[in-house]
DNA sequence: TAGATATTTAGATACTTCTTTAATTATCGA
DNA sequence: TCGATAATTAAAGAAGTATCTAAATATCTA
């Protein structure tokens, strides 16, 4: 099931946009949506399925909360892709 | 803009799974059909997506149109996922 | 050319997702 | 404890997506 959400997370640019910032360096709530035109609960949503894709950890820091890659699942997208990248098989 | 499309074609199980059917052998859209329990229109829906998104080609053959992966655009995933599941950078 | 088969296109509806504003929760510092 | 800051949750509307039935298009065969 894991996966699928994973799928269903990258397929907005916007969570995918969060997630090339994460992997310059961990962010803050607030610094992810200072990157954005939106307002901060629409990012705080995106940051929430990006969450509960295990794409992201996010760890309070006193009153912030600071959001992290997991690279774990990442893996199992590498698998998925090189599947079909890797010739027939 | 072609990957955008892509994410989101790889976002829908049922599209997944024609990707897997098509891993093994090209296939008729009626073939691919019967894989599944939803109507003719609906996988002819999700083929189209696919399409547009240059994940697999058409091809007809008289009555039939045979569907078949198209690895392009898999190998611009790849570099995608790869930037991710290969450390910081 | 007529009928049958394979597939897509059109139109409609239900469902899901994105975004916003307003309200709530959590934490810090004086 | 109070006021300020950081972030989320709730509720609602708009936009997008998936699915269906019915109709249309393309091709084959007799």
């Amino acid at each position: 099931m894991t996966l699928n959400q994973a799928f269903k997370a990258l397929s907005d640019p916007t969570r995918r946009k969060i997630l090339d910032l994460l992997k310059e360096r961990d962010l803050t709530a607030g610094e992810i949506a200072d990157h954005f035109q939106m307002t901060k609960p629409s990012i705080s949503h995106h940051l929430n399925l990006l969450k509960q894709a295990q794409l992201v950890w996010d760890d309070r820091q006193g009153q912030h909360i600071i959001y992290s890659l997991n690279t774990t699942v990442f893996q199992d997208l590498l698998k998925w892709v090189l599947h079909f990248s890797s010739g027939k098989e």
